[in-house]
DNA sequence: TTTATATATGAACATATATTCATATATAGA
DNA sequence: TCTATATATGAATATATGTTCATATATAAA
């Protein structure tokens, strides 16, 4: 059994090993923080229709406002996050805007979301 | 090649196949929303390092705002949101309160974000 | 029973965020 | 060039959210 450490509990001690593990595996401030707004960007209803859609084909943002039923602005905006987020691409042609996913892994992680809630 | 369906665009057509697809392979209102609720939860940073924490081992509260740095009301608070997106269990003992991960599933897909905000 | 400790929680406050509205920008067509 | 269409965006508004502060609750110890 390794030495435990005194915490601020008063009467409780934490293993000395657990404490060094915790800050071993937890991730820098700012690959946290990267990680916290990832799933944030995540955790919107419009945006997860508008990635639903976009693992189906490429659309541009009329299709997704018609389909989803949001308002041109709204999608629009919430393009912009997904933009600043690095999880879709976009093709011009003319005057329509194709957006597309950028890779795969953020329907990875959705699916693995959905399997978790829809389990439970 | 499938006929095309106008949206609301007035010169751009949609794949009504598309369409269709987008239609069928979104989840119901109810799960969607149950998603996105999901990941926003994952969406902050005090809750991710709280996570990370129980990735090593059971804690109790004062543990957690100790090894932290965060106010025992603002862990008590977040635990509230843990405990009610039903991703942590915990057990009394006198008056400690220990907390636990509910299931690996929440692990894995940290992980898999983790995996995909630091590698872009 | 009185006191101290661990945790939970309501209220207040500051900040973030999603949508709407109005409008700007870009491009195609007449 | 003038007009219409597709998209983007700033401002405003309403709502949600995270932390702090004060305090309530539960339990252990004196």
């Amino acid at each position: 059994m390794s030495p435990k450490t005194e915490v601020s509990c008063m009467t409780h001690f934490v293993h000395e090993d657990a404490v060094r593990a915790v800050h071993a595996s937890t991730p820098d401030m700012e690959t946290l923080y990267g990680l916290a707004d990832f799933f944030r960007m995540l955790g919107d209803s419009t945006r997860i229709k508008i990635l639903h859609a976009l693992f189906i084909t490429e659309m541009c943002v009329c299709d997704l406002s018609e389909i989803l039923q949001v308002s041109q602005s709204a999608v629009s905006h919430q393009l912009k996050t997904l933009r600043q987020a690095d999880v879709v691409s976009y093709r011009k042609e003319g005057k329509v805007v194709f957006y597309s996913l950028k890779d795969e892994h953020v329907k990875q992680i959705i699916d693995l979301g959905l399997k978790h809630t829809t389990e439970a």
